[in-house]
RNA sequence: CGCGGGGUAGAGCAGCUUGGUAGCUCGUCGGGCUCAUAACCCGGAGGCCGUCGGUUCAAAUCCGGCCCCCGCAA
């Protein structure tokens, strides 16, 4: 059976490698990102991956860096490996490195490339407003998702938000990746055209700061590109609030952005530049993600309050 | 020992400062009103107030240990 030698660290990437052991591939290594502090009692936590190679009995190594180390490169040459398998790794490796498999080093990627290359290819096709994107396989080089495409799968995005949108595609992508490796030799490398290449780059937390002087269209897409993480936010009554779910509410209003101009049973309503926001889903901080049903029966609000941004 | 908020009925909260009969909004169950309703009216069920110990005539409330949840920071 093939050998191959498997990179990845979040949950994305958890479903390609299940598939690889279950499918009887030979993975003789499971290199993913070094144990990092986390979380309030800053403990050490396992990467997801890290995670699931255990569960196999695996074995697992975390280099700090893998450009510029003999180490590495002795590990994982001393594999011989026929594939790399690389899924949301998370570190950029060196043509040295890409150079070590028999057969090619093939690395998944959640976008349909050349478009948005980079660590956050999911939720930047939501906030785009794209109505489908996808999963490419294709055989590495040493640029940042430069190399070419070997096998494509679209989905459309809907409403999904970019958890459910992640999980969707890590299981696609883990499909993609076994056909890839099963008919490597029948697939035909396409070259990306740079001309039409976007990057996406990494979200942070302060991209989810909501300014309501924005479309409503525009903030209902923010807040699926950024739930679950890092989680669109706001501000009432001097406390951070974020918001999960949404609907766009059509309306003609005069309101200043952020005033909340209605209350229903189950929803919020806010003001935006045009149209408004329907809130289905929030969290008041030192509380629970909660509907807003549940937020409204414990906290007063009245009409005419404000979300604001600071 | 990073900073901070919190655990009270099925859900979300108030009560705690100043110990003394367990409260609110919603849900749920029964009844009523209505052409009708997610509306309105009447009535009911449902709580070992996170947990263990201490103080007290008396603890949701004061004191201490432990468990769990969450926001920030990383």
């Amino acid at each position: 059976m093939k050998k191959i030698v498997f990179m990845g660290t979040p949950e994305i990437a958890v479903p390609s490698l299940k598939a690889l052991v279950e499918n009887g591939f030979n993975i003789p290594l499971v290199i993913t990102q070094p144990d990092k502090p986390k979380g309030r009692g800053q403990n050490m936590a396992f990467s997801p991956v890290k995670e699931c190679a255990l569960s196999y009995g695996l074995n697992v190594y975390q280099p700090e860096k893998i450009r510029n180390n003999m180490e590495a490169m002795d590990i994982i040459k001393s594999c011989q490996p026929d594939f790399f398998a690389v899924v949301a790794y998370g570190k950029i490796l060196p043509q040295e490195i890409l150079d070590i498999p028999k057969t090619a080093p093939i690395n998944v990627h959640f976008s349909l490339l050349p478009k948005y290359r980079g660590p956050a290819p999911v939720n930047w096709a939501i906030l785009n407003g794209e109505s489908e994107t996808g999963v490419n396989t294709m055989f590495m080089d040493a640029g940042m998702d430069t190399g070419d495409i070997l096998l494509t799968k679209k989905t459309p995005i809907l409403y999904k938000n970019a958890g459910e949108l992640a999980e969707e595609l890590s299981h696609t992508g883990a499909e993609l990746l076994i056909e890839t490796i099963n008919n490597f030799s029948n697939i035909t490398p396409q070259k990306q055209n740079d001309n039409d290449a976007t990057k996406a780059p990494m979200m942070n937390k302060e991209m989810g700061l909501i300014n309501w002087d924005n479309d409503a269209a525009y903030i209902e897409r923010m807040i699926r590109a950024f739930t679950p993480w890092p989680a669109s936010y706001t501000n009432l009554d001097n406390k951070k609030v974020k918001i999960f779910k949404s609907k766009v509410f059509e309306c003609s209003h005069n309101e200043k952005a952020g005033t909340i101009i209605d209350i229903t049973k189950d929803s919020i309503v806010a003001a935006c530049k045009t149209n408004a926001l329907e809130i289905y889903e929030l969290q008041l901080e030192g509380k629970k993600k909660m509907d807003t049903k549940s937020f409204l029966a414990g906290y007063k609000l009245n009409k005419g309050a404000l979300f604001y941004s600071e």
